[in-house]
DNA sequence: TCAAAAGTGTTGAAGATACACCCATGG
DNA sequence: CCATGGGTGTATCTTCAACACTTTTGA
């Protein structure tokens, strides 16, 4: 009897050229080595699941301090090659201000768009597809998206987020109206001077 | 070092007099021996997580072909005395009319409303409720009400299993109406002729 | 004939959508 | 002076919420 085994799966994403991107990690180990994989790994005794999770994406990618949450745990029979392993998949989000940390854990990562995976290990391209669908719909309901947006953003910047996840074009009119009576930003007392025209840089109030 | 070990615990919800039930199983084995427990139970060597959800509820509960659906994942390392336990919870949806089959695994299983609950074992009161807050935003944006009820239904049995649900009154006009033209319900050819006035019976179309 | 549950429309408020021009600045 | 992105209002439509009486039947 092979003895069962616990992973964490983290789909990390960011925005990256107005598109939403997905951090992957080529594996050095077989199976699958050369190929693409989500940062993760094999949750230790004396962790929660969550810390585990945390765990990971810092050593593995430096990232820390980040939205982090639990998607679906995946649990086929059949879908690692080394024997029975079932994986607790996240999703995280970060501000591409951050600076992924180069280590030797994450000698090889890198971003990708959504539309240009490449062949990703065992069942991860099912896991991204799902942390996608599970963000777009937190978006109606929730303020998720401030986590990809650096701690003071235009109201141009929050509604680049949310085109690059949702993959639909906003009415700039309706989407400030809407954030604004919403009451979740405040203008800060700075502007944005990098563009033509200066911009009101917003802060996120909880 | 002790094994780690997965389990999954289902939270089985049913409407009994207008209100929504929860299934528990007394223990009769230690640890919390003689309290209430969810039902559930470790997944086996070669079945997925769904199959083990799928199998445990029916070797407890005689319940079979409901809706089941995936919950979260319990992981503190101290939830279960007796070593590394980690859960995935589901929760699941019968119809009032299904029977608990008696047999010996489920000798002391039965409903509880959920503000009556007893003392339950383990974490099983936090993914009761979890559970439960699940089920109220699903109501929302799926048709998950149908699962409640038998093949065919009055749209006032409807009105009761939302209102369960949301543990709040609705109104009879708008709550038909919205059902109506959510062309989610077709009439059958049959009434139900046991109340004062007979109702018009529904069936669900997909 | 009375009690109980079935069935049925309208109005007002709030929220969502569609739509186009002027402004400040850097190059 | 022009190209770029920032910023702003109104009209319409759709959706949601509030609200009360008549009908059918069994007891």
């Amino acid at each position: 009897m092979t003895k069962l085994q616990i992973t964490v799966d983290i789909v990390l994403f960011t925005i990256l050229e107005r598109q939403l991107h997905v951090l992957l990690i080529r594996r050095l180990a077989e199976p699958f080595r050369g190929s693409y994989a989500l940062p993760g790994g094999f949750v230790l005794e004396n962790e929660s699941v969550d810390e585990a999770a945390h765990r990971e994406l810092r050593e593995e990618t430096g990232v820390e301090k980040v939205f982090l949450e639990q998607l679906y745990t995946f649990g086929e029979p059949n879908r690692d090659p080394r024997g029975r392993v079932i994986t607790v998949a996240y999703y995280a989000l970060v501000a591409n201000s951050h600076i992924l940390r180069s280590g030797t854990d994450a000698a090889d990562a890198a971003w990708f768009a959504l539309n240009k995976l490449p062949p990703v290990a065992f069942d991860h391209q099912n896991i991204i597809e799902y942390a996608q669908q599970r963000l777009r719909n937190k978006l109606d309901y929730s303020n998720v998206g401030f986590e990809l947006l650096p701690e003071k953003f235009t109201l141009t910047e929050l509604q680049l987020v949310h085109e690059a996840i949702l993959g639909a074009n906003l009415d700039k009119r309706n989407f400030r109206r809407k954030i604004l009576q919403q009451g979740i930003v405040e203008p800060s007392k700075e502007w944005q001077k990098t563009g033509r025209k200066p911009a009101q840089l917003y802060r996120f109030v909880d």
